[in-house]
DNA sequence: AACACCGCGTTTTTT
DNA sequence: ACGCGGTGTT
């Protein structure tokens, strides 16, 4: 019954019998109906509790996605009882749960990377060390890469370069247990090490997670590898999802070996491999295997369609960046004409610059678009400084918090004030708010500062005494109103002013919203939404999306499908990126990128590049990607802006056809944008024809025929 | 405390 | 090119 809808290689990795599997899941070929189904049977036909099971993803979408299914095919109450999540949310929650246990405080709080970065930098000056010489980014980076692998400050490996930068990851350990805050890092090390350190604690959840499902296992880091084991402990049965052709997160921690690892680790486990593709047509899986069959090391898989052969993969040579943007715009147009959906259609590019480009074009054709990967909305200023007011209401000892706000808004507390109460903390090493109360009682200060830190005190109490008992989007009205954050930035000029009286606003739906959806049992309201401000990304709020054509970077696509799929800059330099050609393991992961970007495409996928783009206000010719040429030319159908001989192999057909081209030289001409001018040269044809005008009042500008009016 | 100017760096991103 | 962060000016 439950088996009925899946395919023989999908069939035997849900009814596998208990034990150690790993699923080697190309893309589009069902991975997250195997996890669910797997779930269900583990439940239905194993007669497995859910709160015997756990499943981990990265993303919050993704385990909500999986909650959601899992929900839906099964209708008993208790699918609440399983621990579906993130890491760090799952981590989080052992946390708390155990707070004491791991040595933390009731009221610990957690350090997004730029409050991270921050406390670093406040750590570093304090230590009176240079900036320049050691930089705040660097020593982050440092910290969290040694995090990821497990190691506190006395067990890095000490030699004359590391040593400042240990000192630095040393005094960020102080300053963080001073404060009571811990990182993203420290949610997955500090319950590793509770587990390792607390037998009891260990075996009480070994006992209960009787079954671990793991999704995106090979973005895995070596402290989540880690964490998983002890969970799975000896007698657990632990099911791995992943695909190591699509590991594309390995600058940032993420070991593609953690799979081989397994397998050694768990020698009795088996092994699945899906291979069929139910998402894009035979081309496109056919020029994706070609593509990553260039990579040496792979654990080997071939996917394979019993769909549709498809349409060719259009590739399009622009003569520069805007001229590939239109080539975009004017394909989508035509795919609206033959009403095709704007949200099926997804542009997907190497890295963020390239977006404005395109999105220009698509301003000037009036088509609605969404670009992905913003800023998330606690990230934005006005939400953190909200946040900190919550957070030192919460917790006096949170100097992330206090830094923050002690002067925001403005409240005559200037920077020798703070200078002073930093110094006096980190003299008698406490934290911030008590270095002030110790320094008020002594009348350190002026009469004039000392009556703003007083009313800055009194308003923090008043906060927390006002607030002891409300509700918490009531809470969140009252701070924000008595901060005077509001006031503040609806004074503040420019036309950020009103977007961020309007996102503070938006922060107490948010905070109704929360609290309606019935959070986690027994944290108190206040703790869980600071918390979940800093885990969740707050996207799924604005996914009351409309019909637009996606924006994203490709690896922001990963995990999405759409019907029609625009590769753009497909130039050496640009993907493969310059940083990450040189070294073969680089590149290997920029081709795995490749192969995620191709893999996206559902019916049709176009690529394209430019033969000149300006970047960094330079110009630079760039050859197309080798990517392209690694494509089988007979899956692909070129089509040029110009007739000049392209680079790539030729390949079988060419269309292009278009009419001739309307302008002359020296012919008077009206630009929607540029204004008057005259036509110096022609060059291209059709569709494609790009014109370059001397304009009255702007120069000389090489534009696109179609924008011209002749007079 | 608000504003102007200068110099630098510049892939990818989640939690 | 452009934006950000740091420094200096009013």
């Amino acid at each position: 019954m439950i088996l009925n809808s899946l395919n023989p290689a999908q069939q035997e990795a849900v009814r596998a019998p208990l034990g150690h599997q790993l699923i080697l899941a190309g893309a589009g070929s069902g991975k997250t109906r195997v996890l669910t189904h797997r779930i269900i049977w583990l439940i239905e036909v194993e007669k497995i509790s859910p709160f015997h099971l756990m499943a981990v993803t990265f993303t919050n979408k993704a385990a909500k996605e999986m909650r959601t299914r899992v929900q839906t095919m099964l209708q008993i109450p208790a699918v609440h009882l399983m621990w579906i999540g993130t890491f760090h949310g799952l981590a989080h929650r052992l946390l708390r749960a155990h707070w004491q246990e791991a040595g933390l405080s009731q009221h610990f709080q957690i350090l997004d990377s730029d409050d991270q970065y921050r406390l670093i930098r406040r750590v570093i000056h304090a230590l009176n060390l240079d900036e320049d010489r050691f930089p705040p980014k660097e020593a982050q980076w440092f910290i969290n890469a040694q995090k990821e692998e497990g190691r506190g400050p006395h067990q890095v490996e000490r030699d004359y370069t590391r040593q400042t930068f240990i000192k630095i990851y040393e005094a960020y350990e102080a300053a963080c247990q001073r404060a009571s805050v811990i990182d993203f890092a420290d949610l997955l090390l500090k319950s590793y090490r509770l587990l390792l350190e607390n037998a009891e604690l260990r075996a009480h959840y070994q006992a209960r997670f009787r079954c671990l499902l793991v999704d995106e296992f090979q973005d895995t880091n070596t402290i989540q590898y880690a964490w998983l084991k002890i969970l799975a402990g000896e007698h657990n049965a632990l099911m791995i999802v992943g695909d190591d052709d699509q590991s594309i997160y390995g600058w940032r921690g993420a070991r593609i070996e953690n799979i081989q690892r397994f397998s050694k680790d768990f020698p009795d486990a088996m092994v699945v491999r899906l291979e069929q593709n139910y998402r894009s047509t035979e081309t496109i899986l056919k020029a994706a295997n070609a593509i990553i069959a260039q990579n040496a090391s792979r654990l080997g898989k071939n996917l394979w369609t019993a769909g549709q052969v498809g349409e060719p993969i259009t590739v399009y040579a622009g003569f520069n960046e805007t001229d590939e943007a239109f080539f975009i715009a004017n394909r989508i147009r035509d795919l609206q004409n033959h009403h095709a959906a704007l949200k099926e259609i997804a542009i997907l590019y190497r890295s963020n610059a390239q977006s404005r480009v395109l999105e220009e074009a698509l301003m000037q054709f009036g088509i609605p678009y969404r670009v992905y990967g913003g800023l998330r909305y606690f990230d934005r200023q006005e939400i953190k400084d909200a946040l900190a007011y919550l957070r030192l209401v919460a917790n006096r000892l949170d100097d992330t918090a206090f830094e923050r706000i002690i002067n925001t808004p403005t409240r005559g507390i200037g920077d020798k004030t703070v200078t002073a109460i930093r110094d006096h903390a980190k003299m008698i090493g406490v934290s911030l708010w008590q270095a002030l109360e110790t320094l008020l009682s002594q009348h350190y200060f002026a009469a004039r500062a000392e009556t703003a830190l007083i009313s800055f005190m009194n308003l923090i109490q008043t906060m927390g005494e006002r607030t002891a008992t409300e509700k918490l989007h009531k809470q969140v009205e009252y701070i924000l109103n008595a901060s005077g954050l509001i006031d503040h930035y609806h004074k503040e000029k420019g036309e950020k002013s009103l977007t961020r009286v309007e996102n503070l606003e938006e922060l107490v739906n948010a905070a109704y919203q929360f609290s309606q959806e019935g959070t986690q049992d027994d944290i108190p309201p206040l703790a869980a939404f600071l918390a979940y401000a800093a885990l969740e990304s707050g996207e799924d709020q604005a996914e009351a999306y409309d019909d637009c054509v996606q924006l994203m970077t490709l690896h922001s696509a990963k995990g999405l499908e759409f019907p029609v799929v625009f590769l753009a800059g497909c130039e050496e330099e640009l993907f493969p990126h310059y940083l990450s050609m040189n070294d073969p393991k680089k590149l290997e992961e920029e081709r795995r990128l490749c192969y995620v970007g191709v893999t996206r495409a559902m019916r049709k996928l176009f690529m394209s590049y430019a033969e000149v783009r300006r970047i960094y206000g330079k110009e630079a010719y760039h050859r197309p990607s080798r990517f392209l040429r690694e494509i089988p030319v007979e899956l692909t159908e070129e089509v040029r802006f110009r007739t000049k001989v392209s680079r790539l192999q030729p390949s079988k057909k060419t269309t292009t056809t278009f009419p001739e081209a309307p302008f002359r030289i020296g012919q008077e001409v009206q630009h929607r944008v540029f204004g008057e001018g005259t036509v110096l040269d022609l060059e291209g044809e059709g569709e494609h024809l790009q014109v370059q005008v001397r304009f009255a009042n702007v120069g000389t500008k090489r534009v696109i025929a179609s924008y011209l009016i002749a007079k």
